[in-house]
DNA sequence: CAAGTTTTTACTGTAAAAGGTAAAATTTGA
DNA sequence: TCAAATTTTACCTTTTACAGTAAAAACTTG
C-alpha cells in the first residue's frame, strides 16, 4: 500500500540506478532527453514528481521500459532445494 | 520508436479500458482517486500528460501495476503448430 | 591537499497539470 | 423518442514541472 511520494522516491532511486549503469551521468542523459541536468537531479532524488512524457524520456533514452522505473519485481518464491551442489542439506 | 504523444494516447486508452472492466464511471473512479471526473476524462483522452503520482493514484484505485497503462505486451512468438486438431497443416 | 568533475540547490520565467464548477454534448435505456 | 446517466468541454484558480543559469556542495582522483 505504497503512497504516490513513495513511488515518486522509489522510481528516482530506479532512475538513478539504471543511469548509472549505462556509465553515464546527469548532463549527458541530459543531453540525451531534452530534460535538464537540475531537473534530472531532482526526479533521481525524488524531490519532482514527473510527467508521463518526462519518464517515457528517460525510459528511450536509457533503452528500458518505463516499468523498470515503477513496478517493484516479484517477490521470488525462494525455493529451498533438497539438494546443494551435491551435498544433503540434512547433513548441514 | 514511440513519441511522448503516443505514449500518452496509448495510456489513456488502457486506462479506459482497465476502468471500463470495473464497470465503473468517471466519476466513481474520482472519488476512488481523489482526481476529478474532468481531469480523468482528458487523462483518458490523452489530451493531457499526467504525473506519475496521478498515474499511480488510478493504478491503486483500479488494482493494477502502472505498467498495466505504459507498456505494451510483449509481441508473441506466434508459434506455427505443425498439426491443427489433428490434421495436416500441408493438407490446407 | 588541490583540481576537476559531478551533483545539488536556488532563483526566475513559462507552461501546463489539476481542482472546482457548470454547461454542453454524447451515450444509454426504457 | 425522451429522460437519465455519463462524458466532454470550457473557464478560472492554484500549484508545480521544467528550462536556463549560476553558484554552492559533494564527490573523485592525481
Amino acid at each position: 500500500m505504497d503512497t504516490a511520494e513513495q513511488i515518486i522516491y522509489f522510481a528516482g532511486q530506479r532512475i538513478r540506478t539504471v543511469r548509472r549503469e549505462s556509465n553515464i551521468n546527469l548532463h549527458q542523459l541530459a543531453l540525451l532527453t531534452g530534460i535538464s541536468a537540475p531537473a534530472l537531479s531532482l526526479i533521481e532524488n525524488g524531490k519532482r514528481d514527473p510527467r508521463l512524457s518526462t519518464l517515457s524520456k528517460i525510459a528511450k533514452a536509457l533503452r528500458v521500459e518505463i516499468s523498470a522505473f515503477t513496478d517493484k519485481p516479484a517477490e521470488e518464491p525462494l525455493i529451498v532445494p533438497d539438494t546443494v551442489q551435491g551435498y544433503e542439506i540434512s547433513s548441514f
